[in-house]
DNA sequence: AAGAATGTCAACCGCGTAAGA
DNA sequence: CTCTTACGCGGTTGACATTCT
């Protein structure tokens, strides 16, 4: 017994769009927009498809201002910060970002930042973790994304596009960095303009962090600038290079 | 060269919810 | 209010491409 589906699949074509399909599409939205229903839209742009189906294809790659593949570091960055504090909301974090859907988002972090991300997290176990930071006595702790982070609240969602300058750290964070200390957490002061920015530099791990599983500390070595870091919240720190060795 | 394994990404599915009747 | 409808979203699937053995 599931849901009803929202059209008779029997009477509309699934699958890959064929390039008429596509033009058909463009050219309707072009000239109608959406008309604000997409499930009678397909039947007035002479489209045999779901009405759902239009709509994805129109957003996710259609639509004139979109981007595809090439994430740059920024993005990198961009899109690993705000997953560790909202989590998989893939539509807010793709609204960040000029050109991005979520679904590209969500793929690419699928296939790619999930896989360095966990590389990394491997890579920083065999090294104890610093007495004060020391997880408190407990049951055997999962290793998930969300054990990594403290839950941390959005003030705010910014409402405009993220600059790479966002994710900067605050140049007195970045200075003991880039002489290559232990990338442990500074005073938490920030200049960041954005409410939800400012949060990310906000690295006083408090009580808050006490009885998190695991760790991640990446120490900058001397060929790692700060530059080549992610601070996320807690005090951690990502390297935007997967080749980049953590200590 | 061929088959298997793995990666990528477009598209689908179904749930939650807002809006309107 | 309640019900219906459509939209938007996140999770998942599956086809195709690429790499490995």
């Amino acid at each position: 017994m599931g849901r009803k589906p929202c059209c008779d699949r029997a009477a509309v074509r699934r699958g890959p769009w064929s390039p008429e399909e596509d033009e058909a599409l463009r050219s309707y939205v072009r000239r109608h927009g959406s008309g604000g229903n997409w499930i009678a839209m397909p039947k007035k742009a002479g489209l045999k498809r779901c009405g759902k189906s239009c709509r994805l294809r129109w957003l996710n790659y259609l639509r004139p201002d979109i981007r595809h593949g090439g994430f740059t570091d920024e993005e990198d960055a961009i899109i690993i910060s705000l997953y560790s504090q909202l989590g998989s909301k893939w539509s807010l974090i793709a609204s960040q970002m000029e050109g991005r859907t979520d679904n590209d988002v969500k793929n690419y972090w699928n296939t790619k930042l999930k896989k360095r991300f966990a590389a990394a997290a491997v890579a920083s176990t065999p090294s104890p973790p610093p007495l004060s930071r020391l997880p408190a006595p407990g049951p055997a702790h999962v290793v998930t994304h969300a054990s990594l982070f403290s839950p941390l609240a959005i003030p705010t969602v910014k409402t405009e596009t993220y600059t790479c300058d966002d994710f900067l750290a605050p140049a007195a964070l970045r200075d003991p960095l880039a002489a290559g200390g232990c990338a442990d957490a500074a005073d938490g002061s920030t200049s960041a303009s954005a409410a939800s920015s400012a949060s990310n530099w906000s690295t006083d791990n408090g009580a808050a962090n006490a009885g998190e599983g695991l760790f991640l500390d990446f120490c900058a070595g001397s060929d790692l600038g700060a530059a080549d870091l992610l601070q996320l919240p807690g005090g951690y720190y990502y390297p935007l290079d997967p080749s980049l060795s953590l200590v």
